[in-house]
DNA sequence: CGTTAGCACTCTCTCGTGCAGAGTGCTAAC
DNA sequence: GTTAGCACTCTGCACGAGAGAGTGCTAACG
């Protein structure tokens, strides 16, 4: 995966084996770890007065941190990045949720507007995270069919269909008094024109030869620029409850985590740092951008189909979270939207 | 409203003045209230001792109860239920509350498909509650416009467009390898031949000429028929923070609630006891059909167009939540959606 | 006869205390 | 370099005392 802030420091292997079950032993129990329970949990060779020398300096060098004098210790965000770069090793879905997975996403195959629900449900089940999934969205939509519905006299339903599947729908105020059977022989003509053509095509090269087909010309450029743009991006969650569960969320924290999700304010808060069609990103800790951050692990990836159309998913969970069952997840559920994606497609 | 379960049981006037005031004290601090703090916060012309009788009657009459046996007195179901009923006054929105979300209805005109949403939040923000709202969905769905999209040889995407401007997309595997022309072809003979009909209507009168035509239109019947049933419709919620920090829901039954809203469980538990167009409905903990929503009280009202088209909408809360600013919301939003489906659909 | 003052009682909540458990740093010995 | 031992610190929990709030009952009052 991207490796955002290569961790140059060098440690001995012994220093390496230790900040590792720390932090295994943390996420797994959720309390700081000392030396003793090393020891008597795990065969290491050596007594917990020497793993507390190691502690000690692992201490030092920023990889772990004492919340008490006398309370054990916790990884540090650096911690985590370290063990996560360094010591996870190779994060791979098992073959049987992976084949699990996909048997799922068999069944729902219908419904493509469903997708990107679904995905989120699933991710957020097998990362045991909150997901978050954005709609696969084409850089450039072109238009394939359009629909004029006559709702009062000077007010219309505009329903734009696009080459690449997307539907929208608008409300359109018109500039005159219009006949539903007027505006069906307008739909007629302009559909003709415009087929497969992009916003910009249409803006150059299609001028209506009424007020009334000019304007509704402008709202079509409008209505495809729309379905590019990221703030209409639909974006789904899932898996609230599994954050909810967690003690370092009992009670205010709750509120900050909704906050996030509410409005798809997380997304415009990770989408800067992510960088499209590479592996999975992780951000740990203080390397989230903003504040409401800082106490969570985010792995996002992106999907898509190569420059023609991309989406994003994730899971969101706090500091002290499997990052391997995320990355993994993560990293699986972005190969198998891709793979859908390219289904759709690529005909 | 409604009135659910006529309450016959006579008390007298002063028995229902402490009876409103243990309701209303309790709703606002959450703490069970006793005899001696109703004489100090409000006026009444009695002392605690006097009220300390005429609860220990109200608690044999079943409207009040204790929770441990010195510790103040919270209303029963059926303390809620005669206050709601008989005490609380007519429930009406304020003329700024109302101005306010009507005006804020105004901005969001021209995204039809978001007023779902946009009137969940709304109601869970002026309701300070947990809301529910579905889209509207019209009894019976008529074709306007269809769309085949070949994706693959054998696989291709139905976009549905009815009367009632709903819009359905569904991936349709196709018996025989076809042409995107093809699909054209037949997409438009079977628009010229299908507008305007419903599922039934279509079944009957349209009879496909190729194989390839009559699953297209078998599927198109499927698709409109989706569009009524109750399983699709779409359902959004809003406010979940709201119910979150109130300390009845501290930790374990924060999860029942999220159980509740994932996947539209509670609509379905809530639906066979709505009579539409009636006005709004209160269920308050007992009377509710489920288990998990024993704990809670429920508001629901109906909105639409009689018999064209209906939705509903309503706000879920802890039993002890201000019925008086629910059941006003909900009653308001119901009339207001109304309004606007009147606004859109009867012209 | 309804109302009220007074009293003994109960129960919760909060705060301090004390103690077990876990962890640490340091020192001295191996 | 590693380990055993020790004194020390801090958390968490149980326990008990006391304040606060509320109750039911009884006896007195108009």
């Amino acid at each position: 995966m991207e490796i955002n802030q290569p961790e140059s420091v060098a440690l001995t292997q012994r220093q390496r084996a230790i900040l590792k079950l720390v932090v295994q032993e943390y996420v797994a129990t959720g309390r700081p770890v000392g030396s003793k329970t090393l020891t008597e949990r795990y065969a290491i060779g050596v007594s917990s007065a020497t793993i507390r020398n190691e502690m000690a300096d692992l201490e030092g060098a920023g990889f772990l941190q004492q919340q008490h004098t006398s309370g054990g210790r916790i990884p540090t965000d650096r911690g985590y990045r370290y063990y996560v770069h360094r010591l996870m090793g190779a994060p791979e879905l098992s073959s049987g949720d992976q084949i699990m997975i996909r048997h799922q996403f068999r069944q729902v195959e219908f419904q493509l507007d469903q997708w990107v629900e679904f995905a989120a449900s699933v991710l957020a089940e097998t990362a045991g995270n909150v997901s978050i999934v954005s709609a696969p969205r084409t850089l450039v939509a072109r238009m394939r069919h359009f629909e004029l519905i006559a709702l009062q006299p000077r007010l219309a339903l505009l329903i734009l269909v696009t080459q690449e599947t997307a539907v929208r729908q608008m409300m359109v105020h018109l500039p005159e008094d219009t006949e539903q059977a007027e505006l069906s022989r307008l739909a007629d003509s302009l559909v003709a024109e415009t087929r497969g053509l992009s916003a910009d095509e249409i803006e150059r090269q299609v001028i209506g030869a009424t007020e009334l087909a000019r304007y509704v010309v402008e709202q079509i450029t409008v209505g495809l620029r729309g379905l590019n743009s990221v703030e209409r991006t639909q974006i789904r969650h899932s898996g609230i409850e599994n954050i909810l569960g967690q003690p370092e969320f009992a009670g205010e924290e709750a509120q900050s985590v909704l906050d996030l999700l509410r409005g798809g304010s997380l997304l415009s808060a990770v989408l800067p740092q992510l960088s499209a069609g590479t592996d999975v990103q992780v951000f740990i800790g203080d390397e989230n951008p903003t504040d409401a951050l800082r106490r969570f692990g985010v792995v996002m990836a992106t999907y898509g189909i190569n420059g023609e159309v991309t989406g994003i998913l994730g899971v969101l969970g706090p500091t002290r979270m499997s990052y391997w069952r995320s990355i993994s997840s993560v990293r699986y559920m972005a190969r198998l939207m891709s793979d859908l994606m390219e289904d759709l497609y690529s005909s």
